[in-house]
RNA sequence: GCCCCCGUAGCUCAGGUGGAUAGAGCAUCGGUUUCCUAAACCGCAGGCCGCAGGUUCAAAUCCUGCCGGGGGUACCA
């Protein structure tokens, strides 16, 4: 956690005043004095209207303990943390208001927007960075397609969360590793060679590959419905790949191949990127050592035919490591991946971006490495256990309905990409005809708004994608944010003087810009909060407020109805604003790139 | 049946470890441009926070039950 030097200098101060006015009576609760400045810093809040103050302390809860209305005990201590402010500061920082039971926190305008804005135009894009994560290797599996399936919007989501997440890591310094892991293997492979073998042929394959696999893949499904047979010979069909079938394992490489071409595509128009990408077939050749420790462990045993692995939790069904015919699944796999990645880099962490709908399979996997671990008596440091992480999220539904991949009814997200592009090259042409990077903006734009479609909601909360949302430049979506940077550097092309030098910041006296100089003070907070609870959505809300912020100053009008404009003939008052233009456009930029979008310079 | 998640404005969503009059965006309606990019800004309107109990000084938030939706529930991934 990034802690903000203001709230911990109240929080001493409370420490004192509240132990100078109640030092007789028995503070403690249980075995700890409720007191401390760590106590008094967790209780800090934010106001409901950042007008109250930057933040609160309600003291409702000593009310009781003390023997007194919060009301007296917020007048009381309130008194006596500012004459406490007093004595330790030249100039006082910190001014404490009692509010009914709250004491309320301004802090000084000046001294916040000099240490604020200094740090952003010195640090640049580094604002916000931090080392916590130094010497911390962290995982982060994300994206992970189904070979010989097209990339639908079913995809995008842990796409781009992970991606997300890969670089929030970054800035706090860990040393990240974000994993790309194809399905590239299971029954699914089974069905489409025996799909191809009776329905298929080289010329169209060959035609339309992508098209024509999920033609292959819906038939199959199709088909099997009426007819059972082709789910045995399904089954056998991915037996011979496993047994490595040279003609069977031909065609697997085939199918592998298209799918990929099309996968990079899809990363490349997105700007996705991976340190590493290993395929589940990559684990194939390290199954049987993980299925050997675990017999030697004492943990498996036959039932109904499979080699399982019993778990304690009664809620779990016991974790199938190989079929009746000897095949393996995807939790097999799973389990050597674990391991393999364990020994390889003995991350910190390693968090894996995939939907929810699995939860039940990362609770197996990871009970089974825990009975592992515990079996082999291993001491903590060597233990895994406790360090893998399920990053779930929701569905992502389609107008309404949910997508299915086997009955053919999904989205592509090409088409999705398309559609979003042509939408901003009519926006751009009808209100910047003249712009020069027209096609190049007009995919940063497109791709910005599908991109923000996947970051709007909290990772938990299932999307419903419609069209007439996901095509919408206006509000709350990734193409403001995008104009509102574009509006910031236009701003900076029009300013004349230079920015950096002594900056009088007391200039910015309006109650607009402020706002905005509090909220750039929230950044570094901002981004330690999303990757405590592993979610970029934190990142998104905070640019959405941190944009509305300084469109208010932008179009803020004086007492006359005329725009108060940014840049004026006052020339210190200009110098200071713009300070304010480029930190806000640092900060924008930043964000953005942390979700993953592009920031147009001109749109 | 059992387990997990969800239920806030017409729609899509915010409301960190309970706190000050429940907030945004979209859509609707009205206003702002002799232009620092109107992809913006301002305003009107819109809510028994699924229902019923309980804990608390304080519940949209925590607990229990019910209703409604989604997911999972050994040989798919």
């Amino acid at each position: 956690m990034t802690k903000d030097k203001f709230k911990i200098q109240f929080a001493e101060a409370a420490e004192a005043a509240f132990k100078e006015i109640y030092g007789d009576i028995d503070r403690t609760e249980g075995d700890h004095d409720i007191f401390t400045r760590d106590k008094i810093y967790d209780g800090l809040e934010t106001p409901k209207d950042p007008k109250m103050g930057r933040f609160a302390f309600p003291v409702f809860k000593y009310a009781k303990l003390l023997k007194t209305k919060p009301q007296e005990i917020a007048t009381k201590t309130a008194d006596a943390i500012n004459t406490y402010l007093d004595r330790q500061q030249r100039t006082p920082l910190l001014r404490c208001e009692a509010v009914g039971g709250f004491l309320n926190v301004k802090t000084d305008f000046n001294t916040l927007a000099r240490e604020t804005l200094g740090a952003i135009l010195s640090q640049k894009e580094k604002f916000g960075s931090a080392d916590i994560g130094r010497n911390r290797k962290l995982l982060v599996e994300y994206s992970s397609p189904n070979i010989a399936k097209p990339f639908g919007i079913g995809h995008l989501r842990s796409t781009v969360i992970g991606n997300s997440l890969r670089r929030i890591f970054k800035k706090l310094g860990y040393d990240v590793v974000g994993i790309n892991y194809p399905g590239d293997w299971g029954t699914q492979f089974g069905k489409m060679i025996v799909a191809y073998h009776n329905w298929g042929n080289k010329d169209t394959l060959e035609k339309d590959p992508v098209k024509n696999l999920l033609e292959l893949y819906v038939r199959f499904h199709d088909e099997a419905e009426k007819d059972d047979s082709l789910n045995e010979a399904a089954r056998q069909a991915f037996r011979k790949l496993e047994e490595g079938d040279p003609e069977t394992v031909n065609l697997w490489e085939k199918f592998k191949t298209i799918s990929n071409e099309e996968f990079n595509l899809a990363y490349g128009t997105l700007g996705v990127e991976f340190d590493e990408v290993v395929g589940e077939s990559f684990y194939n050749d390290k199954m049987d050592s993980v299925v050997a420790r675990l017999e030697k462990a004492g943990l498996t045993r036959i039932s109904r035919g499979a080699l399982v692995v019993e778990l304690d939790d009664p809620n779990l069904p016991p974790c199938l490591l190989k079929k009746t015919d000897g095949a393996t699944l995807y939790v097999t796999r799973d389990l050597a991946g674990l391991i393999y990645r364990w020994e390889k880099y003995h991350f910190k962490e390693s968090l894996y971006v995939v939907g929810t709908a699995q939860s039940d399979y990362f609770k197996q996997a990871l009970q089974v490495i825990d009975k592992l671990e515990t079996a082999e008596n291993l001491p903590p440091e060597q233990r895994m256990t406790g360090r893998v992480r399920h990053i779930e999220f929701g569905w992502v539904k389609f107008e309404g309905t949910s997508m299915s991949t086997r009955r053919g009814k999904l989205v592509f997200l090409k088409d999705v990409i398309d559609q979003a592009m042509a939408l901003a090259r009519e926006k751009i042409k009808e209100k910047n005809p003249d712009l020069k990077d027209f096609e190049k903006t007009a995919r940063m734009i497109g791709v910005g708004a599908v991109m923000f479609s996947q970051l709007s909601v909290r990772r938990q909360k299932d999307i419903n994608f419609i069209w007439n949302e996901v095509l919408n430049f206006e509000g709350e979506t990734g193409p403001y944010l995008q104009y509102t940077h574009a509006r910031l550097c236009s701003l900076l092309r029009n300013y004349e003087g230079d920015i950096g030098g002594e900056v009088d910041y007391t200039l910015l006296d309006r109650e607009e810009e402020q706002r905005v100089v509090e909220l750039l003070a929230d950044f570094p907070e901002t981004v330690t909060d999303a990757a405590r609870v592993y979610d970029p959505y934190m990142v998104t809300a905070y640019l959405l407020k941190l944009s509305a912020a300084f469109n208010k100053v932008y179009q803020r009008k004086d007492e006359n109805g005329r725009i108060d404009k940014i840049i004026s003939d006052d020339r210190e008052l200009s110098k200071a604003r713009v300070s304010l233009v480029r930190a806000v456009q640092t900060v924008v930029k930043e964000g953005l790139y942390l979700l993953g979008l592009e920031a147009p310079e001109e749109m």
